[in-house]
DNA sequence: CGCAATCTTGAGAATGCTCAAAAGTGGTGG
DNA sequence: CCACCACTTTTGAGCATTCTCAAGATTGCG
């Protein structure tokens, strides 16, 4: 997909109306991005993070992994998220952070975090609206693997992705890239790689989607937005015209 | 269970170290607590919302409601927890609040809480971590709902209910109320009702619960948390002897 | 005491899982 | 440039867990 300049400011923006200095600061926070290949911990579980790590391009991920291997994938990082801002405040990370597919990264110190929020009250408050954005989707998961069935799982997961990748410039109006595997897809919504790959079929039968290599495509929007149920008030995007 | 005059200081106290001047503050906000009804909404989904709730007593909880009837709980609120302090940067909620028991209310204005914050920065700091536990517990239930088997779900939430009870004082060693019906278990870990009573048979079958009118007791702690795989860290109650 | 809500039980059915293997894909080194 | 290898996707068959529907027992509230 087409690259972008600078997600982070660019879904900032979404939220708040940032001034010239504001966005100087954002670009150079984001200009000092690293790459990172797919399928690498940028932060782990139980260890100590003073870090704010904010994805540039590719998608991240959240997850915890129990004792026997099984694995929950808690959030997707698109370009343009950060982790917590608070993090400092506790002493370990309750969860692990990575890379899914290959990723640009950059990391805060929380000094400079600190300076920044100070200099630029606008840029915090618009990072405290996006990390109740992310808990609003993290309640949204939730109802997704504690109600939905396998079809309807799947189809809300693409539709909430396409919809955040538009957000930030990295989707056209009807697709997007889809790095993950299908293993990955199934630990994200509770289900098994064998029946992640059947619901995907069915969704093409349906006409729904069509995917091709790595690209996610939606054929017919708004009867998968019925079928999953997606109703993307959560995600506060009503600003841009994306929904 | 016993009483506790206010949970909501003896929870901020497992994070930081109160002033005298502190404890009397939150002493004013828990005494302001009124009585609501069970099943009682507290604020609900989609209307703006300007005032911090604080239960000081009984169980309440969030949720979110499909088309279909079909709902998800995504967090109980146990006496001393409050709903997001930033609730004011969104304009709506994406969910709503509601009462499980008989409750104690509190309501703060965000006028109130501002003042608060700024004259007491420990307790805006002690309330930054709740919320971060808060958001890592919303990940842990992630994890049981889309890792864990129908028994290990049940196991799983009763370990975590019985910790957060007894971390602000209203739980014995090995039990607590259990205010909520098997309904309301089942919306809470995205089974059915028919189910978790037969889930909850089987824990009481292997001698681990005993369920008397509505109080739970663990009778065997160690293997009911080595079912659930239960690791309290993420609720970061360290401080209190209570894990 | 009676009614409504909650809990319990049974039987059959569906959704989603397990295990196993085959087919397809992409990247790498020779 | 090709061949190989690891990973990913796909398919099949049988099975387990969990659900649905329905009805009966119990509890608690007014």
């Amino acid at each position: 997909m087409e690259s972008v300049s600078n997600p982070f400011a660019r879904k900032l923006e979404g939220f708040v109306t940032l001034s010239e200095a504001d966005r100087e600061v954002l670009h150079r926070i984001a200009a000092a991005a690293r790459d990172v290949p797919a399928r690498t911990n940028l932060a782990r579980e139980g260890e100590p993070h003073s870090e704010i790590i904010l994805i540039t391009e590719g998608i991240g991920c959240r997850f915890k992994q129990r004792a026997n291997g099984a694995r929950q994938i808690t959030a997707y990082l698109v370009p343009g998220d950060t982790c917590d801002l608070d993090i400092t405040l506790l002493n370990r990370l309750d969860h692990t952070i990575a890379t899914l597919s290959p990723c640009k990264v950059a990391r805060m110190s929380t000094l400079v975090l600190r300076e920044i929020t100070e200099d630029h009250p606008v840029i915090a408050r618009a990072m405290r609206i996006a990390a109740l954005i992310d808990e609003a989707t993290l309640r949204e998961w939730l109802v997704n693997i504690g109600c939905r069935s396998a079809l309807e799982r799947i189809a809300h997961l693409f539709c909430e992705l396409l919809v955040r990748m538009r957000a930030v410039g990295l989707a056209t109006e009807d697709s997007c890239d889809l790095p993950m595997t299908q293993h990955e897809l199934a630990d994200t919504t509770g289900m098994t790689t064998v029946h992640v790959n059947r619901s995907l079929q069915e969704l093409r039968r349906r006409g729904l989607i069509e995917l091709k290599g790595k690209t996610l495509r939606i054929l017919d929007w708004s009867r998968l937005k019925s079928l999953a149920e997606f109703k993307p008030g959560y995600l506060r995007l009503e600003g841009q015209a994306v929904v």
